[in-house]
DNA sequence: TACCTTTATGCAAACGTTTTCCTTAAACGT
DNA sequence: ACGTTTAAGGAAAACGTTTGCATAAAGGTA
């Protein structure tokens, strides 16, 4: 019953009086063998339980059939959802995926990197901590030529596919909509300046009003990790002091619904006293009462295109000499809470 | 430059005049090397940039140090929770976790088995998807000393490490609550029963209905996939016709905010004409208004006990041969929808 | 001095594939 | 009838480690 010994594809030739070759290629439709053969293998490979050992096959081959993925992490409704595109997408062409999370540790990240080569996977997927500034540590796969793509949180200068989304226009439209709905006395609070979606975010958001003629006032503005206990913190700063902003606009959905929940605690109305607006489109933002206009950034779309991406160049086996972008557009929702 | 050739083992034998053994058994601190030679050895990978190949590794020493990861879908709060939680404990044992999604598909799952086998991982924790009935396609796990934990949904009846949540007190305690708030009119909407969670919630549920001599009605049962267009069927039917209920569990959350929404559009009141609890207290949950009261899985327990599971069979290389049972508990956290 | 341990290292096989290079026999063309 | 192509398959090396066994040197004991 207790079957310890997983059979081989030798123990398969034996029975059958091929040789271990024929056995290999009749088990991956080599054209050199005839059907007749190829008939015999699989049968009896399947009678006998054979399942390949990748490990060998990979050792010998130089190829793993993985594209490896280093993600923040998966709890996170915008990564889970790539995660989950990237992952189809993948397994659609006969690809596997590892999923590694970083935690935002910029250690665990290198840690990971250095699992991933050791495993020898073809190609990597990566969206970056929010701290990584220096990417180094992922010089390991362009010098052995093992395709690289980011997505999302991504080095300003790498060369690499780079897969993000249009922060810049995404941060813009907030705050022209901001503006258009009559918000003189904005408030903007934003990430850390460690990563590239924050400084996007930021500047097109900044660009936005400058170009409405409506100056940020510094005591407005803040960066800091977009946490629950960040914002409530920011809050009772900004709220300290009469009068209070009339719009503000939260570099994520987190914070724009910790904000969201002061601000009626407050007693103040939603949109009437102050408008609101997040980054995302998290399900929270169409739950919450009333309603939150948030960004979109379409994660399907962007999981799919790092998936195509790092697949054509695992394929073609090409290693990208020069950072190559491509961009995913936002699309402002426009809820109850504008 | 571009360093076509990782170096291997081999060369830095050469670079050293030493032998491949002794390399590799310097590099693993084997005591049967010196001090000194291990110094020379470290010092000399890293300067040549070494990367083992744990490929060739495993191949050899017929382990991965990988822990393979089979769950329905990490997009969904409590089971990214649980990846997380899982991920961090194994990854501080020096162990990996690859982590495969069955995006609920039975066919996908079976993929996913063999192709966690064909990596040799040494262990796999699964939470199988919601129609899984037949596990039979573990079996090769078990058959091949491959130690086997299952979590959240599990098994009946198989040879395996299983930790799920008191889901039969989860029921009761929502059943019980809701008579105890005055409900006499009350609604069920459950999931498939082709899922342990949903027939251990739904029985307890009932079991709590009988404790109190209250009958649940039949068309006021529900057994259908929890999705938000089900949900919505679901309601049409339930408020089609008057009295209408006045308490309603529903065994998702997705499926308590449809409902909650839907009531709310009918001019029905929360909670004064009709109550609802959900299950798994979902983030969500404490953001709509009012807050829904749920039932709490703890997660992230869940996830330190299977990885703390299988962490402890595969370091002692043993299989279970029967069934073993761990429970973690539940609790109804009171919220404004009752 | 002879013998036994201990310590440090080398040798070579083994893990299970894939792949390069051959061999053989049959089929084909003229 | 001859050389030439084609089809089918085998032999053996290779992939990069790990590991059981052997061995040499050094140290300890009587």
């Amino acid at each position: 019953m207790k079957q310890q010994h997983s059979s081989t594809i030798v123990d398969i030739a034996e029975e059958l009086h091929v040789s271990p070759s024929t056995v290999s290629r009749a088990l991956k439709n080599n054209p050199h063998i005839s059907q007749k053969t190829k008939d015999k293998v699989k049968k009896m490979a399947q009678k006998m339980g054979y399942r390949r050992n990748s490990l060998a096959a990979g050792l010998r081959s130089k190829k793993s059939d993985i594209i490896g993925l280093i993600v923040p992490r998966v709890s996170m409704f915008f990564q889970s959802t790539i995660v989950t595109a990237i992952q189809n997408t993948i397994h659609a062409s006969g690809y596997n995926v590892i999923v590694c999370q970083s935690n935002d540790s910029v250690e665990l990240e290198k840690e990971l990197v250095n699992t991933l080569f050791d495993s020898r996977v073809d190609g990597v997927i990566v969206s970056s901590t929010m701290f990584t500034e220096d990417f180094s540590h992922f010089d390991i796969f362009t010098k052995h030529q093992i395709p690289l793509v980011f997505y999302d949180r991504v080095p300003r200068d790498f060369p690499a596919r780079i897969i993000r989304g249009k922060d810049y226009e995404g941060g813009w439209d907030a705050g022209n909509f901001l503006v258009e709905r009559g918000c003189k006395n904005i408030a903007f609070i934003n990430g850390l300046q460690t990563c590239n979606l924050y400084q996007d975010r930021g500047a097109g958001f900044i660009k936005a009003l400058e170009d409405n003629h409506i100056k940020l006032n510094k005591n407005r503005e803040f960066n800091h990790l977009l946490t629950k206990n960040n914002a409530v913190k920011t809050c009772e700063e900004l709220f300290s002091t009469k009068p209070y902003p009339d719009g503000v606009f939260c570099a994520n959905d987190t914070t724009a619904i910790e904000v969201h929940q002061y601000v009626r605690k407050l007693g103040l109305k939603i949109p009437e006293d102050i408008k609101i607006i997040g980054y995302s489109n998290d399900p929270r933002t169409e739950i919450i009462e009333p309603a939150m206009t948030s960004v979109e950034q379409y994660p399907t779309d962007m999981g799919a295109a790092a998936a195509k991406a790092i697949l054509q160049l695992v394929q073609q086996k090409s290693v990208v000499q020069k950072q190559q972008e491509e961009l995913i557009p936002t699309k402002l929702i426009v809820r109850s809470s504008t």
